[in-house]
DNA sequence: TCCAAAATGATAGTTCAGCTTACATATTTA
DNA sequence: TAAATATGTAAGCTGAACTATCATTTTGGA
């Protein structure tokens, strides 16, 4: 297309709605101008063209037959790019909202909670994605992103969901009568972690320890590694949020916090991308991250209901 | 249409050309910008749908399933906007140029004349339709029209063409013999005019003659009128352009100018409409209005050949 | 493997297309 | 006949659209 020979697309459009409306002023109302707007662009477009396209009746205008014939076309082009923006907006409406979390987190946190907001926003479907890697959000389509680290992405903005410290636990029966102050006194116990969870490596490591002298089970997922510890199989190392109510309901015992290093779950998101259902996911799960924070410290610490 | 949903149309289009050349360079050349005007473009219509529509791909970018559906959409719709375009500029470029012309210029001073242009440019058709009247040359669509009078038409362009005096002339045998020292000493004699040309009767009124004293054969036509002053039936009065040729030839002699009040063919044009054609036409008018004169001036008075 | 070319990304600054404001004129309706 | 509602026009304003410039990334060829 060569756009040198092609007017104004808001002169051509002011001019369509002119001729559709048989009125400058209907013409303006419908384009948020003045009917002054819609006069300088038809009278700019006769100009280029050499040819009247509208002309004065009574009160109104009426597009001549050289006008007729091109408002009709571009009213077709116009409608066709309408329909256009409108069907993408359609389709962002609806959908649901995209996040991607780690497995753990998923198992462990956000599916015992989910069905809160499940009850409370039947309307918004949330489509989870457990991935182990880091997943580019803005390539592959995901609204949102729970993420273990420090809080910093390239590109993405991140906002601090729940502070979580790795702590040590394991079954009370596993480590009954054995004073803990650190993980070297841990090293001839059995340990299961996940196969994926490069952080329960690292931190791991962290603390001095060389994974090759412990005798850890690897498995697939961390469901399994926590569903193992929660066997009396092995000692593990999670993030605090994951395992905190099993600790209050007494199912694990907390040995011992690893080194907090500013680590925590995360939601990430792109700059810009926004929907009103991921705002509201996003709400519940600031609140509901708070509320945990809430039950923590209150005497007793009861359980979330 | 609801204009408010739809973003900047330039947005729209730098996004599609970007789409379809699947580059951000190759967009801007075909839409004569920068690729950096394109590129904010995008990402303005990325930050309004909350959705990336293109992601970079290696030195190009790549539409998402999203951005190849809007991309698609938008092809069409601009597409017939520029046909629609493309449509109107084609029925313009090849029309004739339709001109209006009093008949009595028309029989006398340009149809005589009219070959030469035709010679020059037979790709150029010119319709010239005489009318006794004052036509709107906007509202019945003429290019040109050729009037005589003062030059000033309310909001049309006017541009002399010919100085044109009325003179009376008759055939020599007529008035053989009489001094003639104004239109009084021809009141005894036949004339002829056109019923028509209202010019005619106002510039002999203008010399301070009733009309109704006058012996006066109203003919249907300038042509008639002129004819028949050509065959010694009366005394005629024309503007000086129509009857220069036939006075030099020795077929009718100038009795007197009458009274020169400013008035001349003009070339008259709505504002703003133009062709390459008319343009052509016009100046060819000029041309030939200037040569004249020209010969007039010379030793003899040779007559255009 | 390195470098140059060609692309995209980002931002500060410029400019004029597009608009508003204001008033004049034309048409229609009560 | 006057008021309401439309179009016509031109001066002035402003922010959308752009350019200029530099940074970064990717790729192809030497």
């Amino acid at each position: 297309m060569d756009w040198h020979d092609i007017p104004s697309l808001a002169a051509l459009r002011a001019f369509e709605a002119a001729a559709r409306h048989e009125s400058l002023s209907a013409a303006a109302r419908e384009l948020n101008v003045t009917h002054a707007a819609v006069a300088q662009h038809v009278r700019a477009l006769e100009q280029d063209f050499a040819e009247d396209l509208l002309i004065r009746q009574g009160r109104g205008v009426a597009a001549t037959a050289a006008g007729r014939a091109l408002a009709e076309q571009l009213g077709d082009g116009f409608q066709t790019i309408a329909e256009a923006v409108a069907d993408l907006r359609d389709r962002n409406a609806d959908r649901p909202v995209n996040i991607t979390v780690t497995p753990g987190f998923a198992g462990s946190w956000l599916m015992p909670r989910i069905g809160e907001f499940w009850s409370k926003h039947p309307e918004i479907q949330v489509n989870i994605n457990p991935s182990c890697s880091v997943v580019d959000l803005r390539q592959e389509g995901f609204d949102l992103g729970v993420r273990y680290g420090a809080g910093s992405w390239p590109k993405l903005d991140a906002e601090l969901l729940t502070e979580a410290a790795y702590w040590a636990v394991a079954h009370p029966d596993l480590v009954a009568g054995r004073a803990v102050r650190s993980l070297h006194d841990l090293t001839d116990l059995p340990w299961v972690m996940d196969s994926y969870e490069r952080e329960q490596h690292r931190v791991v490591e962290g603390e001095g320890i060389d994974l090759a002298v412990l005798d850890v089970t690897l498995l697939n997922t961390n469901e399994l590694a926590l569903s193992a510890a929660l066997a009396g199989l092995g000692v593990t190392v999670q993030p605090r949020s994951i395992v905190e109510r099993d600790i209050r309901s007494g199912q694990l015992v907390k040995l011992m916090a690893l080194r907090d290093n500013g680590l925590g779950y995360h939601m990430v998101t792109v700059p810009g991308r926004s929907s009103p259902n991921l705002r509201i996911f996003m709400a519940w799960l600031r609140r509901t991250a708070r509320e945990d924070r809430e039950n923590e410290k209150a005497p007793g610490g009861a359980g979330a209901s």
